[in-house]
DNA sequence: AACTTGACGTGAC
DNA sequence: AGTCACGCCAAGT
């Protein structure tokens, strides 16, 4: 009885509309906190249709720290950064650090 | 109409 | 250190 991928996406962008202001969660970390598991993979890749109704998706990167979405387009990655230094988000060197990782799962 | 492959990651082996 | 599978979905052939 799955209520839908669009129900479970919409618990996606909960998540990530949760993320605090200053702050970061790895595409694995928001995949654990949803209702049903997904794998950080498949986040990815759901997160390419992220809407741009306010959603916070610069708030979301890999567990390294860096910015994948790079690989797509360098060009929204450096515009990424930018939002995130804009917030505060401490920075260790070119990665984010570890210190401003955020677990979504401590919503439920 | 059916099958194959790709895709913004992660963690275990 | 590198490889592999996973909880998906859609476009292409």
């Amino acid at each position: 009885m799955a209520e839908g991928r669009d129900s479970e996406l919409s618990a996606l962008w909960r998540v990530v509309r949760s993320i605090p202001e200053g702050r970061v969660a790895s595409y694995g970390a928001v995949g654990r906190a949803l209702p049903n598991y997904a794998s950080g993979y498949f986040v990815g890749k759901w997160m390419a249709g992220c809407p741009d109704d306010g959603t916070p998706w610069w708030r979301v990167v890999n567990a390294k720290g860096e910015l994948p979405i790079h690989k797509r387009d360098p060009r929204m990655a450096l515009d990424q950064r930018a939002r995130l230094e804009a917030e505060g988000v401490p920075f260790d060197g070119d990665v984010i650090a570890k210190d401003a990782f955020w677990d979504p799962a401590s919503l439920f």
